[in-house]
DNA sequence: ACGTGCTTGTGAAAGCACGCACAAAGTGGG
DNA sequence: CCCACTTTGTGCGTGCTTTCACAAGCACGT
């Protein structure tokens, strides 16, 4: 089925890799920055805050780019996983709801280090549309199909209120985008072959809560393993 | 040990149960906003965007708080999570660095439905120290240690540029703060016992570049299996 | 009092994820 | 050319997560 000798990389990278790919990365970045050359996989881990095994799993989901004995060569490596990731190409992104969330993320000049461009702002409120946020235009809701297909969008970004969401990722996927990024608090109901993905900041400070709790209750000793020690 | 008969919960709850009860208790709230009194686990997992079977182990977590044949009493089974998750009590937070991000969550009214209050903001910007956002002052940076001492902070937000970000970290750590929330794109150093958890939006943009591209490259029938449809 | 119908709570199975520990593979020195 | 040393890539055991499937339990009508 596949060809044994020159397999450079085997379809289906487990997800728990994926998510961490990113944060990897960005650890390369940081010590190319800093003139380092080849990194051991050690090394990257202590950098990425991971255990080495699993960095070097990890690694080996896209194939074999290490040097025994040395480690692994910085800029190669940013390279590989950069091309996994899909960030050799650009990717176009509509942020849709231009409040006091909307605006930092346009706002937010280090987007994604590369291939992430801001192409386009929308909004409901006629107090924000035509108004000019990170020297972009703020267009009406009414146009977002057509601004996905002018500008090729290909990632949606929701920062509305939780009530407009639902209504806004299925504009979203009617126009053609299978990629959300959800901020509202809502759960999203969207038709498979979508992907969506949520970053929820009261999710976050519940589950701090949680824990923050368990270590008081308990207390003496404390905590159970569970503590992230990034 | 524990008391046989009378077992409500046990300790240990699975992190993966932890992470989705407070969208469990979102769906409940909304549930309970239409006058909802009682809801199946069919019902509930269909508002939560998860299996039925998944929700009715998660519930069993905490305790046998459903009747069967009939279902769950929302505003207990609310009442039951919320107390789980420490959101009886109050958590006070603290925000470091009031830019384009810092403002916004200072602004963010519906921040935690309930239990978490905004109890001091702090930068290191002579320029915004000492405005106000959000009805509170902006503190310095170097009150840090007072702040969290008299307004009883538990939780630290890091909302400052990258570089800055383990200096925070570890004045929190110093200060006694063993709950934090870090926005900054890094991996924080922090001693065994204290939680941090990280959001990170360029991480999810390249997450869903990566399942983007591998939409487009094998095409044709498309996506493995791993798709959200929350 | 009892049967019917519905829904919970949970055993058991399957699938993932993690991390140890080590053989394989490369480097560099002699 | 070979040996000592370093570091990768991975087989394997372990524990966590998810899902299925069903017995047990409860409400309600008769
Ligand atoms: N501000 C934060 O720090 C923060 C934190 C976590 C989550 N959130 C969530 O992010 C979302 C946005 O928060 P915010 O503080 O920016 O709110 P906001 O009210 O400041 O902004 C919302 C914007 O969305 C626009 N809008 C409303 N309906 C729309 C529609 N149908 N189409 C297009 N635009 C529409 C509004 O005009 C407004 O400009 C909310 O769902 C909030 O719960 C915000
Ligand atoms: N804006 C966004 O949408 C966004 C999105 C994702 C991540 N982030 C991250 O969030 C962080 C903040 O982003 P931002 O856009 O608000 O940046 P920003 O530059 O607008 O604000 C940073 C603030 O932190 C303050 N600061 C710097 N060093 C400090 C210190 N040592 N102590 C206290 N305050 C200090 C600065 O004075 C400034 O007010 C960054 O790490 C950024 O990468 C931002």
């Amino acid at each position: 089925m596949t060809s044994r000798p020159p397999r450079p990389r085997e379809r289906g990278i487990p997800e728990a890799t994926v998510a961490r790919l990113p944060v990897y990365l960005r650890a390369l970045q940081t010590l190319q920055d800093r003139g380092t050359a080849t990194v051991s996989s050690e090394g990257l881990a202590g950098a990425a805050g991971v255990n080495s095994a699993k960095l070097r799993k990890d690694l080996s989901h896209l194939g074999s780019y290490g040097t025994r004995g040395v480690g692994y060569e910085v800029e190669y490596l940013i390279y590989q996983i950069s091309r996994e990731l899909g960030l050799t190409q650009d990717w176009s992104v509509a942020i849709v709801g231009i409040g006091n969330l909307g605006r930092a993320l346009a706002n937010y000049g280090g987007f994604g280090t590369r291939g992430f461009r801001i192409a386009a702002l929308l909004d409901a409120d006629p107090e924000v549309v035509g108004r000019t946020v990170a020297s972009l235009n703020v267009r009406h809701i009414d146009s977002l199909e057509e601004v996905v297909r002018s500008k090729g969008v290909s990632i949606g970004v929701i920062a509305t209120p939780g009530g407009s969401a639902q209504g806004v990722a299925s504009r979203f996927v009617e126009a053609g985008v299978t990629s959300i990024l959800n901020f509202a608090p809502v759960v999203l109901n969207v038709p498979d072959g979508v992907d969506v993905r949520k970053v929820d900041l009261s999710i976050e400070l519940q589950i701090l809560a949680f824990h923050a709790q368990r270590r008081a209750d308990g207390d003496g000793h404390a905590h159970r393993s569970g503590l992230e020690v990034t």
